[in-house]
RNA sequence: GUGCGUUUAGCUCAGCUGGAUAGAGCGUUUGGCUACGGACCAAAAGGUCGGGGGUUCGAAUCCUCUAACGCACGCCA
């Protein structure tokens, strides 16, 4: 389905060109003014100096020939040059059925749809996940279901850290802890236990205790880093421990990404690409890209555009050992290979954008990817506390994921109970926990997703819980009362098929009706942005639009059933709506609340 | 030092890629519950868009200079 806006310019194009004007003048966008006009195009203005007419004269021409015109009520020229357009009620109605009908609101299905990997998550391997983790999370599954919702094909892969230092850390605190374990003797040569000699809470803990060590203890290092290389060059109780420590972790980031509402379809690793790192290194040489600069291998990847000095793409260290650039790339190559992908896009904090831009032109250079294929990077600000600082605890360490999401629930447990206290209504507690924690889940992305991804924003647990307000509970609620009026009519024997969307009666019932016609404008936009936020806005605006009409309108004691049935059906498609939307940012809305 | 980012109402943020009177929310003030869910709605007050200069019919938006803050700049990830 044509954009609605799209519509309005091919009318106003055909217009301009009637009159002997570019019908390029046409494009037409949504009144900045919407007391005067519903929209309005400019392009008289613009094309005044081209004609070399005053505007207004151009403005008149062009609304002289659309005297006639089937989708405006009322053009008006106004100086110096606007054209101010009322759309009429029929024209209006025909695109919002013909949308409550259209497979997916009347968003397009790409003729050809991009396969996209999106590279999110990034959580390592024996670390709790931090609020670090959070963004990349929620923005990343975001920007995947936006794609999908477009029509693309899209893979969502975790890309663990499970390969550096931390890992040697681990291992190495184990065997002081542990030193009888087979594992550590190199003669042992029985099978290894099934299970695992540790807990995901002992993991936990233990890595951070060695950390600590590492850093005070050049000694412990040093043992850190061989258990490091030991592993790496494939001793085989190291790699049957290290396989314990991924099991043990990734059922425990399973866990918490489920309650996130986060699904990755490839849980694939910095290991995984190991083995591709020699043949790529070889290949970089062997073709000249590659080149030894003080000690260290590099590519250089500076362009004679560049404004500033852009340092070269570090493949191996002067030890000969690999960095995170090498296994990036290598990852870049086994996608390219296996899932030929025609964007691939990483989610990181925004203090890497500098790196990527080192791997990414290294990739072009050393043609690991096809000049088409699009490498994207969002780097994406912090996450502060009220203070404007990095967000910490009360005792200022690094929150953990968890806690952060515990503590949002229990606000959000708190307001349910005492707004349903208020009320006058008791509310079982299972059935208000289980509300505390999707209306909690939604109050943590929407708080994250409505800002633009770049910048840093203020964690607020007061204002992200709120129901007032541009908030994640605020569009549940409206979701929820639209819930109940359709379900007070079904009571009264009321069906919510075969309905027919009608002319708009009052001028907030059109205001609504012009606001679900975006929708398609809306979700395009931030897929090709790669801006969740634009479908927070969108939703916001569209939430307000809808509560507004409701407070006009009395809907279940209306008497003519024509009419009634007509704004069913126009809840029923502005709950699908606000649903379609919330299901893309990732969250979902409860039967009540 | 170089580069990138940010700077809009008391606070938190929008601003549809150059248009009319710069918009929301929170907070403040006021009005609306015998009500389809008042967890809402309506309204008021609140701005020299960091500052200077420029481009043009027209600038928060484009160019330039400048200030403050943040971040990054080969062997971490």
């Amino acid at each position: 389905m044509k954009k609605l806006l799209d519509l309005i310019s091919e009318e106003m194009g055909r217009a301009f060109e009637a009159a002997g004007y570019g019908n390029e003048l046409g494009r037409a966008t949504l009144s900045n003014r919407p007391d005067l006009c519903e929209y309005q195009c400019n392009g008289a203005m613009a094309g005044a100096k081209v004609y070399k007419k005053a505007p207004i004269v151009i403005a008149q021409d062009v609304a002289a020939r659309l005297s006639e015109s089937r989708v405006f009520s009322e053009v008006n020229a106004v100086p110096p040059g606007f054209l101010n357009l009322k759309v009429k009620e029929d024209f209006l109605t025909e695109y919002i059925r013909e949308m409550a009908s259209a497979k997916k609101f009347g968003v397009n299905t790409p003729e050809n749809p991009k396969k996209i990997m999106i590279d999110y998550g990034g959580p390592n391997v024996a670390k709790p996940l931090h609020v670090g983790h959070l963004r990349s999370a929620v923005i990343g599954e975001s920007i995947k279901r936006i794609a999908r919702f477009m029509g693309h094909e899209v893979i969502g892969d975790i890309h663990m850290g499970d390969w550096g230092l931390q890992m040697g850390l681990v291992i190495y605190e184990l065997q002081q802890r542990q030193p009888q374990l087979p594992y550590f003797d190199d003669s042992f040569e029985g099978e290894y236990p099934d299970e695992a000699p540790f807990t995901i809470s002992e993991l936990e803990e233990i890595y951070p205790a060695a950390s600590a060590k590492s850093k005070e203890d050049p000694v412990y290092k040093e043992k850190a880093m061989e258990a490091t290389f030991k592993l790496q060059s494939g001793v085989r109780g190291y790699r049957a421990l290290w396989n314990h420590i991924l099991q043990v972790s990734v059922a425990d980031l399973k866990r918490n990404y489920e309650n996130l509402n986060v699904e990755f379809d490839l849980w694939k690793g910095e290991s995984d690409v190991q083995a591709l790192i020699p043949d790529m290194v070889d290949y970089m040489k062997e073709e000249g890209y590659a080149y030894i600069s003080e000690g260290a291998l590099v590519v250089d990847v500076k362009e004679e555009t560049d404004t500033k000095e852009i340092p070269p793409c570090m493949i191996l260290k002067s030890d000969g050992a690999s960095l995170y650039n090498t296994t990036d790339l290598a990852t870049i190559l086994e996608r390219m290979n296996q899932y030929h992908p025609d964007k691939i896009i990483y989610l990181t904090d925004k203090r890497q954008d500098l790196y990527f831009e080192q791997v990414f032109r290294c990739a072009r250079k050393t043609k690991l990817v096809q000049p088409e294929t699009q490498l994207l990077h969002i780097g994406f600000g912090t996450v502060n506390g009220k203070d404007g600082k990095p967000y910490k605890t009360r005792q200022g360490g690094v929150p953990r994921l968890e806690d952060l999401i515990a503590e949002i629930q229990e606000e959000m447990l708190r307001k349910i109970k005492e707004n349903s206290k208020a009320k006058g209504y008791e509310v079982e507690e299972d059935e208000a926990v289980r509300t505390s924690r999707i209306v909690g889940l939604a109050a943590i992305k929407y708080g994250d997703l409505s800002n633009q991804p770049a910048k840093d924003y203020i964690f607020d647990i007061d204002r992200f819980t709120s129901f007032e307000g541009d908030t994640g509970p605020y569009v549940l609620y409206t979701i929820v009362r639209i819930k109940s009026i359709l379900a007070k009519y079904k009571e009264q024997g009321g069906h919510l098929e075969d309905l027919t969307l009608q002319n708009a009666q009052n001028e907030s019932e059109k205001a609504l009706v012009m606001e679900l016609a975006r929708f398609n404008a809306a979700m395009e936009a931030a897929y090709e942005e790669s801006a969740p936020n634009k479908v927070c806005a969108y939703i916001y605006e569209l939430a307000n639009e809808f509560n507004r009409f409701y407070h006009e309108t009395k809907i279940i004691s209306e008497e003519d059933a024509q009419k009634k049935a007509g704004w069913i059906a126009l809840l029923v498609l502005t709950r699908d709506i606000l649903e379609a939307c919330i299901e893309v940012l990732g969250f979902k809305a409860p039967e009540r609340m």
